[in-house]
DNA sequence: GACAAGCAGATTGTCGACAATCTAACAAGA
DNA sequence: TCTTGTTAGATTGTCGACAATCTGCTTGTC
């Protein structure tokens, strides 16, 4: 029998797609944090029965982008100054360690991957997709934690992804202009191929701490204002 | 008005309360690992209809204790020596992280929480109520982790928090056996107590790989006994 | 005018029934 | 004998309706 390996078939139920699609509005920002789901209606739109759409919002709520208060509604998480700094540091520590783990089992397939990655931010950026650049660049960023053959650690960056996808993509919103250049991926492309991981590890870290500041300053002025009300 | 801050009352959702007792099930091994979930025979044991277990069986899935195949059933999660590990090694990554955390934040009422929680564990291994001494050892370990003040901290612990508890579980009821002497938490809460951190660090990863040996081969034995099938 | 009680509307939580899908056993054909 | 098609039973996924709860308004009383 030939070697052929099949991926596994969608899943095809209403749920799994109404996840998706919450999901998607959520860290767009189309729903903004805050924001109250109601029920009633958002089945009607997607014309959809109010139970698979609940069991929808339940795992929403456990990846951490809603949350709900009994018999009062489910609402998108509140982002705070603090959330975002909390995420980032955390991020900082785990990166380290993705970086480590995936370090000896780089190889030919690693850098393409790499590669392949990095063009596709290269092309969000080139078509000033914000919402796609967003994306690819978590998703290259993410290729450490697909490598680092940590099943437990991967879960945990997805986590953490739903979470700084959310930031950025408000981030973006808010400020309305186009991204940063994709220098800070090319250094960092480079660093993952070199034989430095010292240095990859410490460039890892500074560059997330670049677009922190940016979003940190956003978040302050978000607590500002709603602090007023 | 006198300053008197009231915790929140309880959740009153059956949802909540199904949640719980899943949970509670699963953790101790009740509920042995790779079972099937029957949603009929579990509701009608609950004297609850099928919407609100569903509900919760949702958000154990996504807290990593369940896994779901979309119309084949929903079921405890396999353990593997692999999961173990991976575990382990990121709960090492954060143990380091959460102590630098805590380390400044560290009050008069630090300690003595870290005494009382002490206290719940041994307690529980005069009384050798060995699920008991589990759930305590694992409270007397999160200290700082709530303490850390680090909100995305404290959820990711919390989720690897149950795999852990399953895990010891599983290792327990299959020696079948007293569990080992507090002499290793004394150690932990004399150096979470003291001035050098570094050590403290230090102590927490030998800690943690000590009952990891035994809790590694009881997991290979696992994988054994699988491939058999 | 201030305040408590009570009512109406809207929304969430839960239920029982039906539809879609899977599994396993069996039958038919090469 | 092996494979393929069929079918019955069981189980999961989805639906529409009802119950429980919350919110805001109105009303009545002081």
């Amino acid at each position: 029998m030939a070697k052929l390996d099949f991926s596994p078939i969608a899943d095809t139920t209403r749920r799994a797609e109404i996840v998706a699609l919450l999901r998607r509005a959520i860290l767009t920002g189309q729903l903004e944090p805050g924001q109250k789901l109601n029920e009633l209606r958002i089945a009607e739109q997607m014309r959809v029965s109010r139970a698979p759409l609940r069991e929808a919002m339940r795992e929403l709520v456990q990846e951490g982008i809603l949350t709900s208060i009994p018999y009062a509604g489910t609402f998108v998480i509140e982002v705070t100054a603090k959330d975002i700094i909390d995420a980032y540091s955390l991020n900082q520590v785990l990166d380290e360690f993705a970086i480590e783990r995936t370090w000896p089992l780089r190889d030919q397939r690693f850098f393409d991957e790499l590669d392949r990655r990095h063009d596709a931010v290269k092309e969000a950026t080139r078509a000033k997709d914000t919402t796609r650049q967003i994306e690819t660049a978590l998703q290259l960023h993410g290729l450490i934690y697909e490598w680092a053959d940590n099943s437990v650690l991967l879960e945990t960056w997805q986590r953490l992804t739903s979470r700084l996808q959310m930031y950025f993509a408000l981030h973006q919103r808010a400020r309305n202009e186009p991204v940063p250049a994709e220098d800070v991926h090319e250094t960092y492309v480079a660093l993952m191929k070199g034989s430095d991981m010292r240095a990859a590890q410490r460039h890892a870290r500074e560059h997330i701490d670049l677009d922190f500041e940016e979003l940190l300053a956003y978040a302050r002025g978000l607590e500002k204002r709603a602090l007023k009300n």
